[in-house]
DNA sequence: CTGAACTTTCAGTATTTATTGAAAGTTTAA
DNA sequence: TTAAACTTTCAATAAATACTGAAAGTTCAG
């Protein structure tokens, strides 16, 4: 493994902790990001100096978070493993995972305050706080909801949009007036 | 305290860990939300069965992700915590620590990648791949600053046009066209 | 100054999370 | 049906992270 890999997926290691998944996830992510062939576990395993076992537990988790496709290669019993489609459509499942796996269960766990019985005054503002606070989570998953519907080029050009973050909200108003 | 907030304080420990921050400084954070008065570090420690010294920590690192809000009350000698704002507020503020703390960094490092010497056609296609990562995170740091210029209102009002963001597309392109 | 009232620090300990590797399970070519 | 080639599981262990509480530090009224 050259120097320019070998920093990239210590760094990607990392960096994967900070999005949900453990550090050898998110190297084997970043060994998949960065390579064009397919490759298989016990390939992984010797690339990234980590046991077997530990490979196939995480090929599981990537595999629940829809990051990996599964193949098969003519003439070769192991299975080989790649990343699913670009950067940007990896970026938007992890997001989409991330919403269901955090924002959905406190959505529900917020749900069930809003309909406990609210009797002193304490409980109606933590109440009305809670209100808040879903409502705003609820929203975020429209967003998201919305992205997943779209293809990474359009995913592409909406979030270039971006310096004009601004001029939407007027725009809004415009589309209103029609 | 009531069942209720119990209940979400609970919940709202366990979600702070998915959001970058431990059980403790998660439940503080919570116990905040839905407190309208100031409170301080002893009352938090007996309110959640904290030790004292694990108050100050988390104290601490809510403030490192200005979250709260310190406020000296008249002939009391000790330091009483607020929530900053309200919750739009609060949300964005950890969004964009959280890009400082996470995103930064790997563009810093993405970065250290894209200058270093590719000469095989292995590197070649890494770096590629890291340059397409490397550009998608620097879209969404602008995006990121754009929101941090909004106030929450106009956040608010962004956010809810969610319904709507396929059309947001068109929009931009009847834009072009003026 | 002094010392009471508070806050912070940090070494030791507890808890949680990740990893290994041997054993059990599965698949397939012959 | 067998056994070689592979994958998965899971108990034991290692590593990382969080928490406590006593000691040290700070602030301020008198």
């Amino acid at each position: 493994m050259s120097a320019l890999t070998q920093s990239f997926i210590l760094h990607f290691g990392e960096m994967g902790s900070k999005w949900g998944f453990n550090r050898t996830v998110g190297q084997i992510l970043g060994l998949m990001i960065i390579t064009e062939e397919m490759i298989n576990a016990e390939q992984i395993a010797k690339t990234l100096s980590i046991s077997r076992g530990n490979v196939s537990m995480a090929l599981k988790e990537l595999q629940s978070w829809r990051l990996v496709k599964t193949v098969h290669i003519q003439g070769d019993r192991k299975e080989y493993y790649t990343g699913i489609g670009d950067i940007w459509t990896m970026a938007f499942t992890v997001m989409e995972e991330r919403r269901k796996r955090e924002v959905e269960p406190t959505l529900t766990a917020l749900r069930d305050v809003l309909l406990a019985e609210a009797t002193d005054d304490k409980d109606k503002y933590a109440q009305q706080r809670v209100k808040e606070l879903h409502d705003l989570l609820e929203q975020a998953s429209v967003w998201s909801d919305e992205f997943q519907k779209m293809d990474a080029k359009n995913l592409q050009r909406l979030v270039k949009l971006g310096t004009g973050v601004g001029k939407v909200i007027s725009i809004k108003d415009k589309l209103r007036k029609k």
